[in-house]
DNA sequence: GGATGTGAATGCATTCACAGCA
DNA sequence: TGCTGTGAATGCATTCACATCC
């Protein structure tokens, strides 16, 4: 099977697989079916199968699918297993919960070093990490062998950056920027815009109000 | 045309046309074509075009879109053009961010009142908000007239406090917690979980070769 | 010429439905 | 019986291509 070929989709629920099985791994669940998954997450029963099948076949017919393999399994396909370190520019409000936020930890990703244009921040220590010149991005991303960056500056400023982490070679961009990046075709964007998530929240209310006043 | 036929991806897309829109206008750009506008943000002119008719006849043939009246019917169509009061639950390291991010008074949001269940933070100002006790959210969802919310808790209280909020009649959820939200049909959820995000860049960049990564 | 808006065609993703296995 | 894995069928979303208009 040919990873190009698995809807984009499917690769976004298999973290939500992964996060519902890893919760009731906890709680000493050891199997369970694609109906239990499905229905605790809202998905039908086949899309839960099909989209574990992209991957192989890890389920047993008239019991399910282990609960621990599944998590191993998961974490090996979306590349969890290892740990990745990560980089982060930007410590300003959304910085710095970023900074101290646990769950990058738990799910396998170190936040390695952290920069700021902001030259008053510099030398001030979060946690271990302290705050360093953006010009120092391209060493570290080599010393510290990093593939991984969030964005976390004004929007202005977040092409600049981009630009600067992909000189630097690096692969993977988590951009919290209110800004459409523009990155060569072998570097991937994941865009995180707070309020535009709010923004689609009120599109589905206005729904339900005009198809209310619309019979 | 009816809402419901409307793909939700549709819907995304036009809150980053609005983005853009809202980018060039104060660079004095007063018209973009759907071939312009697409290519900015990687997406095809028709794309763009079918996207925008799915709500009425915006453009003006041989000319474009005329900036400023794109803004103000995306804004209308989006339900942005009011300004929507909105609290928070959750006044941790990620609360706190939410709490000064001036990216949603920007977008037509304005943050109404903070909760959390720890009492030692009760009362505590951050900028113009006194955090509350969560026993006061029904009183504040009726006094402000709320309808959104956000959730910033740990993962282990999330689903409570959507308990709460569901009955406080709060119709629009935005859920930063790691973990699923089951709620009546009726009300709409929104989920950011910033570690999954990473997780998607992960699968992405496995794709190519297996580097990078600490044991 | 240079655009939009839109049916028709194509391409993807989801669901169905059932063979096969424990 | 209960469940998986999977081709086939359906349903959605995107792209094409062209009539239409400034």
């Amino acid at each position: 099977m040919r990873h190009d070929e698995i809807p984009n989709s499917a690769v976004h629920r298999l973290s939500i697989y992964l996060r519902h099985l890893e919760a009731i791994h906890v709680l000493q669940q050891r199997t369970i079916s694609s109906k239990q998954l499905g229905q605790a997450l809202s998905y039908s029963d086949a899309q839960v199968r099909k989209d574990l099948a992209y991957f192989g076949q890890f389920g047993h017919p008239g019991v399910g699918y282990r609960v621990e393999d599944m998590i191993r399994e998961l974490r090996s396909i979306l590349g969890t297993d290892k740990t990745w370190n990560v980089l982060l520019v930007g410590a300003g409000n959304l910085g710095r919960a970023l900074m101290t936020y646990r769950g990058f930890l738990r799910k396998g990703f170190r936040l390695a070093a952290v920069f700021d244009a902001d030259t008053a921040k510099h030398g001030r220590g979060f946690g271990e990490l302290e705050i360093q010149p953006v010009s120092a991005i391209a060493h570290a991303v080599e010393t510290l062998q990093i593939r991984m960056a969030m964005i976390a500056v004004p929007p202005e400023s977040a092409q600049q950056v981009a630009d600067m982490l992909v000189a630097a070679k690096v692969r993977g961009i988590l951009n919290f920027a209110a800004v459409s990046l523009v990155v060569p075709p072998e570097t991937y964007v994941q865009s995180v815009d707070l309020a535009m998530q709010l923004e689609q929240l009120s599109f589905r209310m206005n729904l339900g109000q005009i198809a209310g006043t619309t019979p």
